[in-house]
DNA sequence: ACAAAAGTGTTCGGAATACACCCATGT
DNA sequence: ACATGGGTGTATTCCGAACACTTTTGT
């Protein structure tokens, strides 16, 4: 079929990842030097050119396989971001995704390889272009969305203690949240169930491990569900 | 300077607009009949390609003074779409928005000669590729945001009633709203005030108008402000 | 003994909900 | 008179926030 749009502009079309980690108590994000011209080997997002023959999220998946080495990976679109000088060297046009993935899964071999670094959320350095600013909306992002159903499936490790799941929420909300409200209030929710182990590592009485029910995506509408 | 992503390729960029009115008691919705192939006479929400030199921002606002007549729209960026397929002349990479408008403000002239006619939300007619979908994101996105912050400013005349508003946020929800909660709800969010006028057309009694404060931009965090 | 997390229970205030009820007025 | 929306008040329920308290166990 012939082109029926000749006469309009076509433009590069990028994506970059903002990857959210868990680990030691504090939210995490992976950066790499940018290992091309304009700006090599500043701080960057792991991001990569759409194909002709991808989705947007499937370049996202793409480039996320090469620099962490996981497949099946949790992305979010946050938004496009298309200002004409963003990138000094041409006009590109960025969709930015966020990812969570559980850090202790992921290739330490491979990201190594790509120069890549994890980062406190809240102690990045200077990012290129502007990837400062896509780093904050994606952020935003993971907060509405902690705020609307349970999160931590893809962040924390199959098992793990309420406690370890509050302190993940404290990290994404960036304040502290009360042990025994948060412990009922994530309870009432019903998508956790409880298990036969323990964690002692943590305490000395030790904790009963949870993991995320099977079926535990039913949240409904638009509904607030986590205030916490 | 020389383009040094030479090796990768480009794409359409286009825009598409859900532009959302509000008249009698009805959240409506612009449709056109696509002017150009393919699928040309289905109906379409108004889009447009992105120029070189704009910000998809822009030209969306492009779009919307196009086939609205109206300058400073509200405009809110929804997603984009990539989906190889999604139009079957080329590959085009579409970025939609929703726009809030006041019905009575725009040109209905303009409208009428792109063969444009409002829709009740709820009952559009089929529509090209994946309008449909990009409908449906973009109403999850404005009730999120009606829950969000009180909307109505770039829907509303100036002056309206709280009846008025109250049914605009019955629109957007799809459910009744006590009228007395609302009020008490709504007046206490500090964001509107009363006008000396009354409202006498929907009710015997008559209505005071109210109207969006100035600096009624306050909006706290991402705490969710109207529950309703 | 003490510290520190695990886990449970209680209290309190604010907010949402569900109403009742009076007011004003056009028909 | 009565229907209809305007506007106010109130009782009830629910939920989040604050916090006390007991349990368990490593040091």
């Amino acid at each position: 079929m012939k082109d029926l749009y000749k006469a309009h502009s076509k433009h590069y079309l990028a994506v970059d990842c903002v990857i959210f980690g868990y680990e030691d108590y504090e939210l995490k994000l992976l950066l790499h030097r940018r290992p091309i011209e304009p700006s090599k080997g500043g701080w960057s997002l792991m991001g990569g050119f759409c194909g002709n023959n991808e989705t947007l999220e499937m370049a996202a998946t793409r480039v996320l396989e090469q620099t962490t080495g996981l497949t099946d990976i949790y992305l979010e679109q946050v938004a496009a971001f298309s200002d004409p000088g963003r990138d000094p060297a041409a006009r590109v046009v960025s969709v930015a995704f966020y990812a969570l993935i559980r850090i202790d899964q992921h290739d330490a071999e491979k990201v190594k390889n790509n120069g890549a670094q994890w980062w406190n959320v809240n102690e990045i350095p200077p990012l290129i272009f502007d990837h400062q600013e896509i780093v904050s909306k994606a952020k935003e992002r993971l907060q509405m969305k902690a705020s609307l159903e349970l999160v931590g499936k893809e962040l924390l490790p199959e098992k793990f203690t309420l406690m370890q799941l509050r302190r993940l929420y404290e990290a994404i909300y960036q304040r502290e949240l009360d042990p025994g409200n948060f412990r009922k209030k994530v309870l009432s929710l019903n998508v956790l169930e409880k298990t036969n182990t323990k964690n002692t590592t943590e305490s000395k009485k030790g904790a009963f491990n949870y993991r995320f029910r099977d079926d535990s995506d039913q949240i409904n509408g638009h509904e607030r569900v986590i205030k916490i």
